[in-house]
DNA sequence: TTTTTTCTTTAGAATTGTTCTAATCTATTG
DNA sequence: CAATAGATTAGAACAATTCTAAAGAAAAAA
């Protein structure tokens, strides 16, 4: 809110999560919040760095990514072999996986319902439940 | 069910695929078929096969699972990146993912329901709807 | 401040699961 | 039996990700 000191918030957060404030990390963390909700990877993430004029290696995406995840900043999201995604929306919520496209998005707070939970079995306990709805281009 | 042909079955499905009953596709699907329900990774299968003294290439155990998926008599999950199962279940049904083993495991039918389905986005349709509940060994 | 310590970044190598290539082999067809 | 279409294979290639170890930057100590 306060124009003097745009990265506060940003600050905070790293802070909070006892990670330094490096550039490259509130550059990352910038670009992230600045772009609504997003589902987007490592890769993606470094190429819009780069366009944006910020210089970071790849491999720091990844810690930055993996680091933000574990500080509850980010949810990693998995629904195709070999690709992770980084969802900016880390409230329980479904995803439509558009297999045409490799695009995912929100299903609407709402819209599905899991009305039943399973039992988890003897010994393990549930730590989340996500429904990934697979649609695809309509022949229509 | 007649001794002198036990691979009839398996002979008629590889058939009605159009796929050439090799000696490596009948040992591959014999082991599926003898196994009961699984969640069976390339590697997994390969080194199954490689013991049962089934001598099969990797890229065999990959094309052929790929084959019976597209013909049906598999389906292939995916819920951690890096790594694909193939379920000897073809029915609609969801999974436990037990993260400290790797492991899926069916949750049985009626345990979980998906009461409201949302609609698909403008120009697509839905193809499935997967409920993917992650465990954890309990902290007791 | 300066020094020291701890954490961070990075390029490039390594790893992993998977797919591709192109040569050899085998089942089917005529 | 050919001839042909399809299948298998070893090993190369690939893509996403992780690792390594050296250089750099931030925080803590002096
Ligand atoms: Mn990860
Ligand atoms: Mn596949
Ligand atoms: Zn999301
Ligand atoms: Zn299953």
């Amino acid at each position: 809110m306060d124009p003097v000191r745009p990265y506060t918030e940003v600050l905070d957060r790293l802070k909070s999560a006892g990670l330094r404030p490096t550039r490259q990390r509130l550059a990352l963390a910038k670009l992230l919040a600045d772009s609504g909700d997003r589902h987007i990877t490592a890769e993606q993430l470094h190429d819009e760095a780069q366009r944006a004029g910020v210089r970071v290696s790849l491999a720091t995406v990844y810690n930055t990514l993996h680091q933000f995840t574990a500080a509850g900043l980010l949810r990693e999201v998995v629904v195709e072999a070999g690709r992770s995604y980084f969802d900016t929306n880390t409230s329980n919520h479904h995803h439509f996986f558009h297999q045409d496209r490799g695009e995912l998005v929100d299903i609407p707070a709402g819209a599905v319902t899991v009305s039943e939970l399973p039992v988890a079995p003897e010994g393990s306990a549930i730590e989340s439940v996500h429904v990934v709805v697979r649609i695809r281009d309509d022949a229509n």
